[in-house]
DNA sequence: TAGTGGTCTAGACCACAGC
DNA sequence: CTGTGGTCTAGACCACTAT
């Protein structure tokens, strides 16, 4: 810790805002008091320029990132208004379970279940933009939160994206992480399903097959092709996503 | 100058793409084509401006909106960096579920089954932060999409965040939409879990009890208060959330 | 100390909107 | 046409990091 004593109470002052940022602030503080309202113009970059005493460039980067914050929209040649704040959308964050788990304090363990080269069949082919028959890696990882289950991960990878992937240590890394870092990941498609677990995977995640099961299908692509397409089990009654804003 | 195989600004961009895009789009197939890895350093806005032709302030354009979208990360007095990738991370999108049906281009239809004014128990009582006993509305609506129920909507207000629930028409605007109107959005909880439905929920959705459900809670926040807390079933066989990026 | 990013200036030209 | 935002320049001073 620092020594020279008087630094913690005594440095309230000195607290040098840059100008965009205080600029910033005051028009928020204009349309958050209700003075300006939702659909009204604020004035004009050269306007506030002046009123604020900076140059226009300062201005436009207050203005440009309450645009980018959907605070205020701008419409070239004719002028800059508040926004129609209308964000009903609610965003729900996927983390890897490794990292969610350690996350939360706990012990993340997983065990390898399967390990194999195999073929494509049609579904598979299909979602890999593949020929049917064409080989595969396929991996089964059972993850554990403090010992339990918490999650299946059923992975099909393409040899062509992954060809070291049967050689990994995946209690060290997760296949997520290890593709991660093995192909630079060029976008994802996923989706989120409740159903009921076959039978494997109930007795995996050691629950009944009648238990509601959070599924996550997740797709990724990497050097134009798809690399890696996995499905991963949750308990329904142990498990769920969960955030705010 | 000699240009080596490296140099990067090389490409001339026949359309007319603003040079801090240019930039951008340059540096991102830096990173994309792996060339330049996690952690690297970059070269610096000097550098990049004389190797694009362009000032200093376009190249810091470039590379900060670059570090605004977390894929280059800055350090005053050090350098800039190809950042971690964090976005393991996946996030799903939830709309309304009107819009949502109408983006598809589908006829979304409700039916409220319950509209009733009600007294907390204790399980909800602690969800708004109130006592037990406390009055609330309690309406319990169906959504259909191209009439095949989709879900089940079970949502409790708080009278004080919203007095004029019970008189709403939610065939016009469901409870969602009016409430978004009606008190200015301040914070929500969220979380999305797998459960079987109870047997009225079933019955409402047409499947059996069996059926696992895709179940979303959502606690909003306004004016300071606990707003609305909702439980929205979906039947699993029919219903999830899916997006990309 | 030299090099980096963080901020800012006082101009400039352009595309576009609205009159 | 004027006024707006979109982009860009060629400098500048500062705070900070690394050596």
């Amino acid at each position: 810790m620092k020594e020279s004593g008087e630094d913690i109470a005594a440095q309230e002052e000195p607290a040098r805002i840059p100008a965009f940022l205080h600029i910033k602030n005051t028009l928020l503080a204009q349309i958050q008091s209700g003075h300006w309202k939702e659909g009204d113009a604020i004035p004009s970059e050269q306007a506030l320029a002046k009123e604020f005493g900076v140059s226009r460039m300062t201005v436009n980067r207050a203005v440009k990132e309450l645009t980018d914050e959907q605070i205020l929209t701008r419409v070239q040649g004719s002028g800059t208004y508040v926004a129609q704040h209308k964000y009903q959308a609610t965003l729900v964050e996927i983390r890897s379970i490794a990292e969610e788990v350690r996350a939360r304090g706990h012990a993340h363990r997983s065990e390898l279940h399967r390990l194999e080269r195999a073929r494509a069949n049609e579904a598979l082919a299909a979602a890999f933009g593949l020929k049917s028959g064409q080989p595969l890696f396929h991996s089964i990882i059972v993850h554990f939160e403090n010992e339990i289950p918490i999650q299946v991960e059923d992975r099909w990878v393409n040899p062509e994206v992954a060809p070291e992937y049967m050689q990994q240590d995946f209690s060290v890394l997760t296949p997520n992480e290890y593709l991660m870092a093995a192909a630079p990941l060029q976008g994802v498609n996923y989706s989120i399903e409740a159903l009921c677990p076959p039978k494997d995977v109930a007795d995996m995640l050691q629950i009944s097959a009648r238990e509601a099961c959070l599924v996550l299908k997740r797709r990724t692509l990497s050097k134009g092709q798809v690399a890696s397409v996995a499905t991963m089990w949750h308990p329904g009654n142990r498990y769920q996503f969960a955030g705010s804003f």
